[in-house]
DNA sequence: ATTATAGGAAACCAAATAGTTTCATGTCAA
DNA sequence: TTGACATGAAACTATTTGGTTTCCTATAAT
């Protein structure tokens, strides 16, 4: 049933779009093993809370973070699942730099 | 000597944002093992052929293929290379969904 | 009950992106 | 040498993006 992500629920943002901005990539590697709420989080970033807020929105969209209400806070946490997404399209192009060393390795082995 | 990617040949692109549009990805899969040239290649895509060959252009800011004039075509080709970039970022969160995996696997076998 | 804190929503803005059309240039073929 | 073909460059456009400020609402603390 439900062909994954149909209609209704279609993220907004994929995978490859939310990790395409580094301060996104700087979020996710801040919330690997705290969940913290949205202050404490926008203090590590160069910017508006608003503008730390709308990044974690499209990560949000994409999976790759959870958020949970705590009081009058919004704690985030990290979801890496999305990730594997990532993972099965790369494991497509392994082998091209796989030959690429092969190669190299032959060229180095005949040098002697 | 040269801190990899300094000053006078910093890229514009990073491999992050380069794969983040679809056309580019549909780009690299298309030159997997073909060296194509520019017409060959926007025959596969819904756009013009200028559209397909700024994708391409920023494939190359970001390594991730190659160019080579051959009489007055300019034939493209895959470089993997960059993705390995990729990679050892994603190395870093495969843990967390390891752990996911782990847990999964314990509720599971917790079950009979 | 009042005030302070945490966060999102809205409106706005500048710059980047993804595309187009038109034009210029270099190379191959007749 | 004349014409056709392959491609990039330039100028332009619409949309998206990444950021801001200003305001509103909900929860906590006094």
């Amino acid at each position: 049933m439900s062909k994954r992500n149909q209609a209704a629920s279609l993220p907004k943002h994929d995978v490859f779009q939310a990790i395409a901005d580094p301060t996104r990539r700087g979020l996710l590697r801040l919330l690997v093993d705290q969940e913290m709420p949205v202050n404490a989080i926008s203090g590590h970033f160069p910017m508006t809370r608003t503008a730390v807020s709308k990044h974690l929105r499209i990560l949000a969209d994409a999976g790759l973070v959870k958020e949970r209400k705590v009081g009058r806070e919004t704690r985030y946490r990290l979801d890496a699942d999305p990730l594997l997404e990532l993972k099965r399209w790369l494991a497509f192009y392994e082998r091209y730099w796989e030959n690429k060393l092969e190669a190299l390795k032959r060229y180095v082995e005949s040098e002697d």
